[in-house]
DNA sequence: ATAAACTTTCGAGTTAACTCTAATGCAAGC
DNA sequence: GCTTGCATTAGAGTTAACTCGAAAGTTTAT
């Protein structure tokens, strides 16, 4: 029931690279991954899952840094429950007000490109030989 | 009419520093800024307009390298008004793909922060002193 | 007139987040 | 038994986008 995976196969299910795996063990963002009797890393299913939410903390723009942090507090068990909680509300509010900006300049370009769409007829039809 | 603003004016009025506005200039990002008698750049306003559009990619997550691009368009003139017009028309597309896949992550962090609740209620019900 | 505060260039340094290399060892196929 | 391919580590290299420092000229304030 325990299965476990090579780093290979945890590669491909993460779409992260074996190196990047590795570089995130080193910066503490995965920890205690069990080894077998040479040495190669084991994951276990939980960790896949752990690697998975950090790889939607970073799609929602979250740096390594603040991912290491979270990695810490979870670390030292339960009682950082609460911490952890207020540590995503907090950067869920950062990302909510990221993609407001994000709305309001996404329309500001759509307003450019009507601009560009003017100049261009203009051009079209002042041509030398319309 | 055409009044001009020194290096420093341009920063506080773009929010660049003085250092990024020469790094922009080496990278083609900006050319042709006017020098007066002793070589000190003046910027104009229509310069000014130009690079609060480029914060504007930016701010939408354009890459250096693509705005480096569209600069290029535009320093050959009106000719390559479609080009450009198009060249946004697709950045415009992959920032709304990209706000849709941050908005679902979003949505799942929601759901997180949820389970962190009831965990944290789970936690605080069974305390030995509780 | 002299110090403080600007400007210039060139090139080096920084930070984040990988990404790769080298040296070495284990393992599966023929 | 040997080759091919996987694993390990430590540490070096890469890329993007700045950011800074040094040396030297200029302008402003006292």
């Amino acid at each position: 029931m325990d299965k476990l995976l090579t780093i290979q196969q945890v590669a491909a299910a993460t779409s992260l690279s074996v190196h990047t795996l590795r570089y995130y063990e080193k910066m503490n963002l995965i920890t205690s991954i069990q080894r077998d009797e040479n040495g190669y890393r084991c994951y276990s299913l939980e960790d896949i899952t752990w690697i998975e939410f950090l790889n939607r903390l970073k799609a929602t723009g979250m740096t390594i840094k603040k991912m290491i942090e979270l990695a810490e507090l979870r670390r030292q068990g339960d009682s950082t429950l609460t911490a952890r909680r207020k540590f995503l509300e907090e950067h869920y509010k950062e990302v909510q007000q990221h993609m407001i900006e994000l709305q309001n300049n996404l329309n500001l370009l759509a307003n450019k490109i009507v601009t560009y769409k003017e100049m261009e007829n203009n051009y079209l039809n002042n041509r030398p030989n319309k």
